[in-house]
DNA sequence: CTAATTCCTATCTGTTTACTCGGATTTATA
DNA sequence: TATAAATCCGAGTAAACAGATAGGAATTAG
């Protein structure tokens, strides 16, 4: 039940983006040096994201990547949809074009995936990078 | 963000000897049968889910599975754990023995996945098998 | 004794993941 | 205009993992 690594530092570079909102693009060898990542793989996923219409990027010379919504019109879910595809543990559970299998109809367990997807939805499209950002105002204050 | 075959398929076989509590023991090859799974490889997970105290077996002629607690006494977390191990998405934010990397304390992104990881332990500690139960007869009488 | 069954361990194969690399293109600035 | 700093794009790869298969030992009801 693991996230793989393509959510994981989207996620991180989202973030960090979203710290950097307002000014000037961000280059990939920055973020990736701040977050741990490989520079190179990083490329791949905000590839991802731009085509997901989440990032815009600059390129050339003090060019970067930014967010193209603000931090509060960006949520984990838009981030990790753009990442790992439609949400769901199980791919008869999906929350898009769910891949029935022949004991769709009466199978009881796919009940319990949509649940658990259901409530892992619920969390995710309710937080923002701006939460997120927020969050961590309050750690370096205390 | 996909569920292995061990919970999937785990997950059907409890549903199943939860189906035939009270009665004779299930074996293998039946459930294999009814769910659709592979023989040998529900051996493997059988030993694990009776390994975990979910399951006892009969061996020999006649032999077979069942459930070592009564179905409203085993939920899909108690399945779950035993197949996939601690609940998490990310191995920095499991319920049990967090793998602390350098920047942890500092992350922010662990913290949303802490928070997925709670929505998730919230739904599937609150399902039993009695309950998957009720819901098929539900599903057959309409 | 026989057939049915669990138990145990080993092995295999295809896919996916995570990452690396090389080079083309764009662009701010000196 | 030359240069360096970036993004862009496509290919390639090593290791890990998932999912399944196999063979034979041990157990037991009839």
């Amino acid at each position: 039940m693991k996230l793989s690594t393509k959510g994981r530092y989207g996620l991180k570079a989202m973030y960090d983006l979203a710290l950097h909102y307002g000014n000037e693009p961000i280059s990939l060898k920055s973020i990736a040096q701040r977050q741990g990542i490989s520079e190179y793989y990083l490329e791949q996923l905000m590839a991802i994201l731009k085509k997901a219409g989440l990032v815009r990027s600059i390129r050339g010379a003090y060019g970067g990547y930014l967010l193209s919504r603000k931090p509060s019109e960006i949520t984990v879910g838009d981030v990790l949809r753009a990442l790992e595809g439609p949400i769901g543990l199980v791919d008869c559970a999906l929350e898009q074009e769910p891949i029935k299998c022949l004991r769709y109809d009466n199978c009881i367990t796919r009940i319990v995936w949509e649940k658990i997807r259901d409530s892992i939805i619920k969390t995710i499209d309710s937080i923002t990078l701006l939460d997120m950002c927020n969050e961590g105002r309050k750690k370096t204050k205390s």
